[in-house]
Parts: structure tokens; C-alpha cells; sequence
RNA sequence: GUUCCCAUCGUCUAGCGGUUAGGACAUCGCCCUUUCAAGGCGGCAACACGGGUUCAAGUCCCGUUGGGAACGCCA
């Protein structure tokens, strides 16, 4: 049987990072085995769903590039279908009506608690004879088995067992007859043919009140692989407190798709000692079944190294693209373009990426810069000979060329017994304004003659003046 | 409180009864080097604890401890 997945967000706020995870795992499954990967929406909770956030996940599985086979299912709309199987239940006498209160079930789990039992409803009208009251709309609750033990074999966690006591008569259709969550997702994981539920283990002891509407319904039971939670660095679930971000926010801070991909995937998952795994690679290599069960820290470290990998290996054009709209000047983007190669090599984000280049775009403001400690410790009596020094050179140079302006400066160095680290401070500072940069004979070459002679001339003057 | 899940370097993990317990990130040192990165080499660093089973346990079993999750007319 070809194998059916889905990825069923509730739109109640941004996809965040262990939501894009189990998408990811998902999709993976889903190409790994050739079946399908379907998106379902579960907006049943009208109060906090909203469009935005269904743009945001929409928004976010594209820049992961997690590509879904069918139209999105929005599961509100198939409230009529889902009411329609909670109904046929109760005629077949698998689930009642219960017109308990809210009082009513509160009072109920205050009991069970201070009786050492877990804070559930007691069943009440499971088998009441009571004439129900007047002008209360009823819920309809699951008859769910009380008695026996359920054994579920989960493709994560193993097999997981639950005595049937601990089920309690879940509300299948609230007052106001509209179906809730424990409903809608069998009815729905049925009704679109999904073979495989991955999730996070959070719903685990959903899957064992979900099994048996499924064996009420008579449909067949899709395996479960329920992946663990991704926690933050102090171990407790990922939440905002940790700064858990939406995925299009890790686009925002500068991160590419593949090193999101390629770190989610390392968690919790690995093919032996393979660190770095191309997407076409992990999907030949996935399987839930090898899914770790214990959780995961987020590590924005790791995050950081793996995209600064990427981008060393991206495309000069697809970085361009990317950081050209971050780029604080439209003037001179070329000179950008030209330095890509040795600006990569250098950036762990996007962002870091545009502000690197932005000595390519304006001089710098030595105002700015001498004031800096730490440039001004790097610069001497010598620095001003040495700029000086360099202006002959630039005048010299006769192709402009790296590799002639390489070669000219080492001779130079040579025969002046300077050092070369030492003669080419200064010459950086006033070219990049900073003692960061990527090689300066790329960047001699990008800037070309003139803007190299107008930097170092600048710079000399305002040396002239302290 | 009850139930379920988890437990190897700081972090992500490999290990599937016999290993000098491996890799990666982070960190530290050295090399390379025009700065910074990158790269190369090396260091520090882990089987939570206690019982079993076994000739042999990180690996299997049981406790303990510690973490986590779930217990809604939320999803």
C-alpha cells in the first residue's frame, strides 16, 4: 500500500522549529518511500485560528522547500462530515450524550485528584437513565473501552501499552455540535487515506483514545511514529521563553533552507558519523523507524556552523540575490557581486553576509573608526609611510590584476624588509575600514584603481589630522 | 497527583553483549596564513546511580534519581 502522510498544523501562530521538523520528517518519509505528503490545516478552533497564520505556514514549508501532493485539507470545512460520524456512533450506541456542566466536570477532577486519580471525567451518562434536563444542549462522548489493556506498536517509541482504565469518555461534539480535535483528525486521517500518522510525542496518549474511535468507526488504524519534542537548551520544552522562532523568522535572521533542513534532520536522526546530508541523500537514507526517542536541545551553534558551510557553497549569484535587498545602497552593487567569493567564505548568516559587504558599497567613515581602540592600536608612526608606500604602488600597477597586485606587493615587502602583515594594516584599514576582510589583493582588484587611490588618500589626510 | 516516555562528552549523536567508547558543534593549543574566516593536526571532555542476568554489560532486566510529555466542550 503506497504511503500517505500529512503535516496538520493548527494555524494558531507561526510554524516553529519542531513543527518544521515533523513536516520534515514527513515530507522525508513521504519521498523516501514515493507516497504522498498532504497538508491539512486544522482550523476547527475558530477563536485563535487566523489567516495569517495559515499564510505563515504556507509561507514557511515553501522556503523549507517542503513541497506538499494535494491541495491543503481545512478541516473546519468538513465539520458536517465529522458530526455526521459522531451521530452514527451514538445510534450504534458507541458514544452518549452527557450534560454535565462545566461546574459539573470541574468538581469532577478536583475529586479524582484529591483521590490519587488522574483528573478525568467519570462517565456520568455513559449509562445514565436520568431524564436528561431541560435546556441544556448536550455534549456527545466516546465510549471508550474500560476495561483490558491497549497495545499500540509505534515506529518510534516501540511498543507502548496503556490499561484501558486510564481512557476516559473523551467529548466528540461539543454543545454547540461542532466536532473537536480527537474527531476531526480520525475522521479526516481516515477520509484522506493516510497510512502513517508522524507527529510529535506529544500526542502519544492521543494515539490510544484515537485507536479506538478508529476500531468504532471499523477503519483500518494508520501506524503511528510519535518523534520527540525538540527542547531548548535548559531541556524543557521549546517555547517562546527560549526565543523559539518561526521559520520565517530563522529566514529573517539570515539562515538558508538547506542548513535548516540539514539540522533539523540531525536531530534526532543519524546516519552514522554523517554530518553534512544533502537533501537528495537524506531522502535516500530516511526512515521514521530510525527516529531517536529521547529528546533534543536546539542548537543555534551547530545551526550557525551548518549554514555558514552552505553559504560557502551556495551559487555567487544566489547569495547576491539574497543579501541584495539587505544592501544599504544601490550604488556600486556590482563591486558586491565581484567580491562574492571571498565575502562567503566568511559569513555565518545572510545577514552577516550584507554587512560584510558593506565596504564595498561606501568608504569608510574614519571618524568612526579611529575612534575605535582597536584600530587604533594597529596603526603607527610607520602606518602613514607605509599608505604612502602604497599610493606609488597603486599609481604603478599597470593590469590591475590580482594576481599582478599580489605578486607586486610581496616584492615590495621583500625588498623594503617590511613585513607584509604589517604593510598591509594600514592599507586595509583605509580600504575596508575595519582589520576584517576578506584578502586584500580581491579587494584591491574589486575596487579597482581610482576608488583604491581616493580611500587611501582619505585616509591619509585624516591620519594628518589626529 | 495519575499515566506514559526518556537518560553516552556542555550540545547533537554513533554504538545494536567482547570497542583504546567513534564523529560533529562548542571550547583550548599548534600549523597554515596579508587580517578574519576556512582548512589541517592535536588536547580537554561522556556511558546518571544501585542491583541483577552473563565468562563478558554503554548495550539485556529490575529499581532509584533526574528530565520531559499527557491528563479540556485546545489542537
Amino acid at each position: 500500500m503506497p504511503v500517505v502522510v500529512r503535516f496538520a498544523p493548527s494555524p494558531t501562530g507561526y510554524l516553529h522549529i519542531g513543527g518544521a521538523r515533523t513536516a520534515l520528517f514527513n515530507w522525508l518519509y513521504a519521498r523516501h518511500t514515493g507516497g504522498k505528503f498532504l497538508l491539512r490545516i486544522e482550523d476547527t478552533d475558530r477563536e485563535r485560528s487566523s489567516q495569517e497564520a495559515i499564510n505563515a505556514i504556507f509561507d514557511s514549508l515553501k522556503w523549507l522547500e517542503l513541497d506538499w501532493d494535494e491541495p491543503p485539507v481545512f478541516q473546519f470545512a468538513r465539520a458536517n462530515r465529522h458530526a455526521e460520524v459522531a451521530h452514527k456512533l451514538v445510534k450504534e450506541g458507541l458514544a452518549y450524550r452527557c450534560y454535565c456542566s462545566k461546574e459539573e466536570l470541574e468538581q469532577m477532577r478536583a475529586d479524582a485528584m484529591a483521590n490519587g486519580l488522574p483528573p478525568r471525567y467519570n462517565g456520568y451518562w455513559r449509562n445514565c437513565e436520568e431524564t436528561p434536563p431541560k435546556g441544556i444542549n448536550p455534549v456527545i462522548r466516546f465510549k471508550a473501552p474500560q476495561v483490558g489493556k491497549t497495545i499500540i506498536n509505534d515506529m518510534v517509541q516501540g511498543t507502548v501499552e496503556l490499561e484501558n482504565s486510564q481512557l476516559d469518555d473523551m467529548v466528540l461534539l461539543r454543545a454547540d455540535g461542532t466536532p473537536t480535535y480527537m474527531l476531526s483528525v480520525v475522521v479526516d486521517d481516515h477520509d484522506m487515506g493516510i497510512t502513517h500518522v508522524i507527529r510529535g510525542d506529544d500526542h502519544l496518549t492521543n494515539m490510544f483514545r484515537q485507536y479506538h474511535l478508529f476500531k468504532a468507526c471499523k477503519w483500518a488504524v494508520p501506524e503511528f511514529a510519535h518523534i520527540p519534542l525538540i527542547h531548548g537548551a535548559d531541556g524543557a520544552k521549546l517555547s517562546k521563553r527560549h526565543g523559539a522562532l518561526g521559520a520565517e523568522q530563522y529566514k529573517e535572521a539570515g539562515f538558508i533552507p538547506e542548513s535548516m533542513r540539514n539540522y533539523l534532520l540531525r536531530l534526532g536522526w543519524a546516519h552514522g558519523n554523517d554530518e553534512i546530508i544533502s537533501t537528495q541523500q537524506a531522502i535516500e537514507w530516511f526512515d521514521v523507524c530510525d527516529v531517536g526517542r529521547s529528546p533534543a536541545r536546539f542548537d543555534l551553534q551547530k545551526l550557525l556552523n551548518l549554514n555558514g558551510h552552505y553559504i560557502r557553497q551556495s551559487e555567487n549569484q544566489r547569495l547576491f540575490d539574497l543579501i541584495y535587498p539587505l544592501l544599504k545602497s544601490d550604488k556600486f552593487t556590482d563591486r558586491v557581486f565581484s567580491g562574492m567569493t571571498g565575502l562567503k567564505q566568511r559569513a555565518k548568516t545572510i545577514n552577516e553576509l550584507a554587512d560584510s559587504a558593506s565596504f564595498y558599497l561606501e568608504r569608510p567613515s574614519f571618524d568612526e573608526i579611529f575612534s575605535e581602540t582597536n584600530l587604533q592600536t594597529r596603526l603607527n608612526e610607520s602606518s602613514l609611510v607605509y599608505l604612502a608606500q602604497f599610493m606609488e604602488i597603486l599609481r604603478k600597477l599597470v593590469t590591475f590584476k590580482e594576481g599582478e597586485i599580489d605578486s607586486f606587493i610581496r616584492s615590495f615587502c621583500k625588498e623594503q624588509c617590511v613585513k607584509l602583515n604589517d604593510f598591509l594594516t594600514p592599507a586595509r584599514i583605509a580600504l575596508t575600514g575595519s582589520h576584517v576582510s576578506p584578502s586584500l589583493f580581491e579587494v584591491i582588484n574589486v575596487l579597482g584603481r581610482e576608488e583604491c587611490m581616493g580611500r587611501v588618500e582619505a585616509c591619509i589626510s585624516y591620519f594628518k589630522t589626529l
